[in-house]
RNA sequence: GGGCCCAUGGUCUAGUUGGUCAUGACGUCACCCUCACACGGUGGAGGUCCUGGGUUCGAAUCCCAGUGGGCCCA
């Protein structure tokens, strides 16, 4: 006789433990059916699951359980995107670790990361979630690393992978490079400064507005707006820069602000993204003129000289020639190494050799191999197609990190050419490792490359991690491609594309058949769950109340692509449901225990009982419509009201 | 600034190709501790389907513009 009370946590208990033991959900490629890959997303190992991998998780366990069902021979691996920037700042706050001491420090990030894992992979089975773990994959192993630097290295055989010199973030102070996570702006008082520039081959002059006059020296343009009827003129001649005596073209162009300063900006490498963009657009020069200690570097007396002094008798030299004409005050928006709140000192973006993947090149490539991909829901092909039909920057691969997966290359000390590892030295890492090769110039004088590379380029390999792709050809021709790539839409642009392009230039094959979309999980105001709104709910939280099944029906309920809160309303509900279900087989129980159910006669059968068996019937041939289209939500309602409403409020009343 | 998506009773939500009283849940109101369940049952109230145009015999559903929100990119 089962309890009063459903005691859903312990119950589920028992049955996690014995799917843990009996290992339920490992793949065996030799087992009969046909095979269904889902290429899971591996989470960064920050230590705990949030409500959206809950959402994101109980979708994929309910598709891989209802495959298996049905017959399929499914493959559920999980893996973890270990490397990351939040474990670096951990690892260097708050476990006092130097990046300078990089052996220790990546030591204690793998340590930590391994923790994390072992939490996240705890919160999984709390949640249900029951991939096969016997086949986990971390992008900080060993065997990972080896294929990730393989790929890196075909790509740059075939002349996909080049380097060239890009701005990056750079803080002078701490002489570091810097994530994008790691700068942000801050209102600062400054000055605007006029100044005349005197046009080439005239009396003319341009009066342009500045907030760093000592970039002088790095200008290499000057621009007003195509619709400023002030300047039109201006248009095609050039400017003579007073104290360093170069010439630069005058350029229009929409993105300039009629409205600030005098409406003509000069364009110097580099101070602003704004300076990136315009270098691009119009190929112009790059002259750097500021050091990685921010000295300036121009050749002349300024060397050395801080940037803010530099600034002070530039602008004293700039007024001595009259070319001062005002200095205003303002306040401004300043790039500030704001991560660290001891330094806080302004950015500035220097060009460095950075590695770069084409991808230009292969975007109508991509467009249609998307196209060849079923989209759930289907209009997500129409992000996927507009924001790859709108890419106009080639990938840049490498990140000034510690922990991440090292780039595979030297560069020779003699001849500056590239040497990349070979196949049988991998893993390799060259800020460690030298290689067992002469250059091609004879010398053995080696600079290991120090970047790591960019998160996505470990994570857009998952298709071929799990395949064992390069490692065991049977059971990659098995599993490769994978039936479905399960994903939220903001990580289209990056994981999904990413994935498509690179396994689709080494396997000549699209990584998946279909893809499932699912939305952004908000907080229970609506609005977008963020440590800053303080709407954050961990799924401890309504694990320590309800149990996962309740959980598990909150995120069922959302609808493929589309936005979902969280509520504590529908998690009781789901809880209750599970109450009625419980009572409903106590009522049976109690009523058929004494029955033999394996030998009905149909005849016997009243009324009632026909009634309520083809509402079954109707029920399970919906499920499994629906079910094929990935759509939860409307089979849950279902389920309960066929339980709730046609079996508990009718079928049962009748037979009472 | 660009692209895409969304907008339905107090709250959240269904409504896939335009056509019977617009779905369900929570909340709310009334009645009922009826032998599986008060974490229950029965019944009720509550909606300009964001705004303004258009297509159509007919639009929550299609088209255009606007407003507000989300995501990504700049």
């Amino acid at each position: 006789m089962l309890d009063k009370d459903y005691d859903g946590k312990q119950i589920e208990k028992k049955w996690q433990n014995y799917w843990l033991e009996k290992e339920i959900f490992k793949f065996n490629p030799d087992t009969k059916g046909e095979v269904y890959v889902l290429d899971t997303p591996p989470p960064f190992t920050s230590g705990s699951l949030h409500m959206g991998h809950v959402m994101d998780f109980t979708w994929i366990d309910f598709i891989q359980r209802y495959k298996r069902m049905r017959g399929f021979n499914v493959y559920c691996p999980q893996g973890f995107d270990c490397h990351g920037l939040p474990t670096e700042l951990k690892v260097e706050h708050e476990f006092k670790i130097s990046k300078d001491d990089k052996e220790a420090f990546i030591e204690k990030c793998k340590e930590w990361t391994a923790q994390c894992v072992d939490r996240m992979r705890r919160q999984m089975t709390d949640i249900g979630y029951f991939p096969d773990w016997s086949r986990m994959y971390l992008t900080m192993r060993p065997e990972y690393i080896k294929l990730i630097q393989k790929t890196l290295i075909d790509f740059y055989d075939k002349g996909y992978l080049f380097r060239e010199k890009h701005p990056i973030l750079w803080c002078p102070r701490c002489m570091t490079a810097l994530a994008k996570a790691e700068v942000g702006y801050e209102e600062k008082d400054g000055k605007l400064y006029y100044l005349k520039l005197p046009v080439e081959g005239g009396k003319e002059h341009v009066e342009i507005a500045t907030t760093r006059p000592e970039l002088m020296p790095s200008c290499v343009g000057v621009f007003f707006n195509p619709k400023d009827p002030r300047y039109g003129n201006f248009k095609g001649k050039n400017v003579m820069l007073p104290l360093f005596d170069r010439k630069v073209p005058i350029l229009s162009d929409e993105e300039v602000d009629m409205s600030f300063g005098t409406g003509i900006v000069y364009c110097c490498t580099y101070g602003d993204e704004q300076d990136i963009l315009w270098q691009k657009k119009y190929n112009l020069e790059v002259i750097t003129s500021i050091t990685e200690d921010g000295k300036l570097k121009v050749g002349k007396d300024y060397d050395g000289l801080p940037v803010k002094e530099a600034r002070k008798i530039i602008v004293s030299e700039l007024n001595d020639l009259g070319l001062l004409i005002k200095e205003e005050k303002m306040k401004h928006r300043v790039l500030l190494h704001v991560e660290r709140g001891s330094c806080k000192s302004p950015i500035e973006l220097l060009p460095m050799e950075q590695y770069f993947i084409n991808v230009r090149d292969y975007k109508n490539n991509l467009i249609e191999n998307g196209k060849k991909i079923a989209w759930y829901p289907e209009y997500m092909y129409d992000r996927f197609h507009d924001w790859t039909d709108s890419m106009d920057w080639d990938w840049i691969i490498s990140r000034q990190r510690v922990f991440g997966t090292p780039i595979p290359f030297w560069k020779c000390k003699d001849c500056g050419e590239l040497m990349p590892a070979k196949e049988e030295w991998l893993p390799v890492d060259p800020r460690f490792d030298m290689p067992k090769d002469k250059c091609k110039c004879g010398s053995n004088k080696f600079l290991g490359e120090v970047d790591v590379c960019d998160c996505w380029v470990d994570s857009s390999a998952t298709p071929l991690a799990i395949s064992l792709y390069n490692r065991d050809e049977k059971f990659f021709n098995k599993t490769y491609p994978a039936t479905i790539r399960p994903q939220g839409y903001e990580i289209i642009r990056t994981w999904l594309f990413y994935t498509l392009f690179r396994c689709n230039l080494i396997t000549g094959k699209n990584p998946w058949n279909e893809t499932l979309i699912h939305g952004m999980v908000a907080g229970p105001d609506g609005r977008k769950m963020s440590k800053s709104l303080g709407n954050v709910i961990e799924p401890d939280e309504p694990l320590s109340k309800y149990c996962a099944d309740a959980l598990r029906q909150w995120a069922l309920l959302a609808s493929k692509g589309e936005d979902f809160p969280f509520t504590w309303k529908e998690i009781e509900h789901g809880s209750r449901f599970l109450t009625k279900f419980w009572n409903v087989s106590r009522f049976i129980e109690m009523n058929i225990s004494d029955t033999n159910t394996k030998n009905i006669n149909v005849e016997s059968l009243t009324i009632p009982d026909k009634w309520i068996l083809s509402k079954l019937t109707d029920l399970i041939k919906l499920s499994r419509k629906e079910l094929d289209d990935y759509n939860f939500a409307p089979i849950l309602k279902e389920i309960r009201t066929f339980l709730w409403h046609e079996v508990a409020d009718n079928y049962i009343e009748i037979v009472k």
